[in-house]
DNA sequence: TACCGCGATTTGATCGATCAAACTACGCTA
DNA sequence: TAGCGTAGTTTGATCGATCAAATCGCGGTA
């Protein structure tokens, strides 16, 4: 295979050093016009292109970001991590970064997974898709100074302005409370809310959403809230189930809000077609069947973690020293879809 | 930042040349076992790892893998793809490869990415995950010496058995010859099918599962199996009203299967839960509704695509010469998963 | 004793780029 | 005219590993 051309080559048919080539590529300002158009004319009649891992090599940079792929992202809402998976890859593509996947089987595993992709220069830094309280990996990832997103706010009590952490969520308060504030102008006022049980960041953020709107708007007492606030693990069995338990108490509903598309479904099965049902992700099964759900801006939060970790336009990651103006964090808001849902479920 | 160690840093401790941990780690067997454990002892003790841009550099090679992430892979069965991703970065991973993603707006898009890669020795080999006739990009893949595999046999007519096109893909005839297997063995014999429109390589090798089965054991005439041939684009919606056509004409349908899980979901929606109705991907879906479907083993796939690319257990992507006594193309089958629907649709 | 052969290890060169320092040419000033 | 600053460019060194060739050590043979 003939060798690809080098900063040499290009050097040599442009009539400058390599550095010079080199100079083009990377600081064009400090390149006289004409030198530069030369360079630039031989870079285009070779098909130049720099040789990455020859750059990576002497600059200590990838240009890289390691993302793990969740072996569990299996089930209804999976989705939206991989729908996170290409909002990234397109905004990363957008500034000249790869994405690299890898997988994990633990928190410790993926340390270790961590440790190697750092050692081998494989990535610049970490986009973590879930944390939890006391998470090793953002510890660890924090005392080694590696780089990293997270793409869900540390629930912990210190750790979410934690200025080493940065992190990029959905208002998922908001998400609910959107639902809730919509099917209560419709005149409704006996919302149901199927959720999570606690404790769940994530889960309990969504809950206040509904709570607190009931209580602005529904004009029901404490007592009738509580009664109204179904707990179940997600999936669409358990969802039918707590709908159908909470219905066979009497209670009257007229609507209802959920935690996820999976207990959306659930509840929607239970229900029929006759009582308003609001997901949660708007995944392709909410979309299939439809069913109103919160969607989440995926290729906001997307934009939102490269901003974080690169700075606005930037096309390096920042070290920390360099990041000292930028936001820690940023939440971004859903948006509520409302679809007609008789015509088909 | 202390520097990492370097292979000189683990020699000096181990009290060998850099050229000697070079051979403890690559070539093992050449090493006096002694000497091998002090200097494995070293690398321990020092927690050194190769510096994969360094390597890369040395030897051309980047044990990483590229693989596009389809901007289209909503929809309900878009869940298929990501699986398989899933399954080849775990797979890639126990070879010690890197998965790389990267997006395309279009194929000369792609094209264009494939030489910046190539170019930037930033990845060895391609996984496309689909194909079509003449396909560009397989074409210039080809022409350009660069290894890739497809998850989907090209379908044109000298394609399937280039030497130089390796695919592996699913047994999609045997998938709904199974599934309509199935049906005829509780003693149905109107089996309706519910397909994409022709031509479509891999919806029509599907319609093919269903008919033969048909032919054999339905004992309906030609005539009659036209009738159960529905065909329809690919959506929920689609195949409701499909199906909703063909009842309407009153032709005795007893089950249906389906070229999809999309499809299967809108056929389920227009008979209910009287009439037996099958899927195709198993996506999340249909495990949520109970709809019976069938299965394609990615983990199957993905490790077929790896066997191809590197043979049976080697590290590194074969080149043309190299891959001579390597079958060049595998056909898995599928498995159809029957499950109860009535408790919930 | 001198030399060969061979396993084990070391040294020199290299992959392709960038950093840092040195050099050139040229205009300006004293 | 010598000296100086500066924009533009070149040369030398380096990143960390591996390849290729040279060297070392040592038992065996004539």
């Amino acid at each position: 295979m003939a060798h690809l051309p080098t900063v040499l080559d290009v050097g040599r048919i442009a009539g400058v050093s390599r550095q010079t080539v080199s100079n083009v590529i990377n600081t064009p300002d400090i390149v006289k016009p004409e030198t530069r158009e030369r360079v630039e004319a031989a870079i285009a009649q070779l098909g130049y292109r720099p040789h990455a891992s020859a750059r990576r090599l002497r600059t200590q940079k990838s240009s890289t970001l390691g993302i793990r792929l969740d072996p569990m992202a299996n089930g209804i809402s999976g989705a939206v991590l991989d729908r996170f998976l290409h909002a990234v890859t397109e905004q990363a593509d957008r500034r000249g970064l790869r994405v690299m996947l890898f997988t994990a089987d633990s928190p410790e595993d993926e340390i270790e997974q961590f440790a190697r992709m750092r050692d081998g220069a494989d990535v610049d830094a970490f986009i973590l898709t879930s944390t939890f309280y006391r998470d090793p990996r953002t510890e660890w990832l924090i005392a080694n100074g590696v780089p990293f997103v997270t793409f869900g706010r540390p629930w912990g009590i210190d750790d979410m302005n934690d200025p080493r952490h940065l992190w990029v969520d959905v208002d998922g308060w908001s998400g609910v409370h959107q639902a809730t504030e919509h099917l209560l102008g419709t005149g409704i006022r006996h919302i149901a809310y199927l959720g999570w049980p606690s404790p769940s960041g994530t889960g309990d953020d969504r809950r206040r959403g509904w709570r607190e709107a009931m209580v602005t708007r529904s004009h029901l007492s404490e007592l009738e809230l509580d009664a109204l606030a179904m707990v179940a693990e997600d999936g669409v069995g358990n969802g039918r189930a707590a709908v159908e338990a909470l219905r066979a108490t009497g209670t009257p509903v007229e609507a209802i809000v959920c935690a996820s598309d999976s207990l959306a479904l659930g509840a929607a099965l239970a229900v029929g077609a006759d009582i308003p049902v609001i997901g949660y992700d708007n995944t392709p099964v909410a979309e299939a069947v439809g069913l109103s759900s919160v969607e989440q801006p995926l290729d906001e939060v997307a934009a939102g973690v490269l901003e974080l970790l690169m700075g606005p336009t930037g096309a390096d990651v920042l070290d920390r020293d360099a990041a000292a103006g930028v936001p820690r964090h940023r939440l971004v808001t859903p948006r509520l879809v409302v679809r007609e849902r008789s015509t088909l479920l």
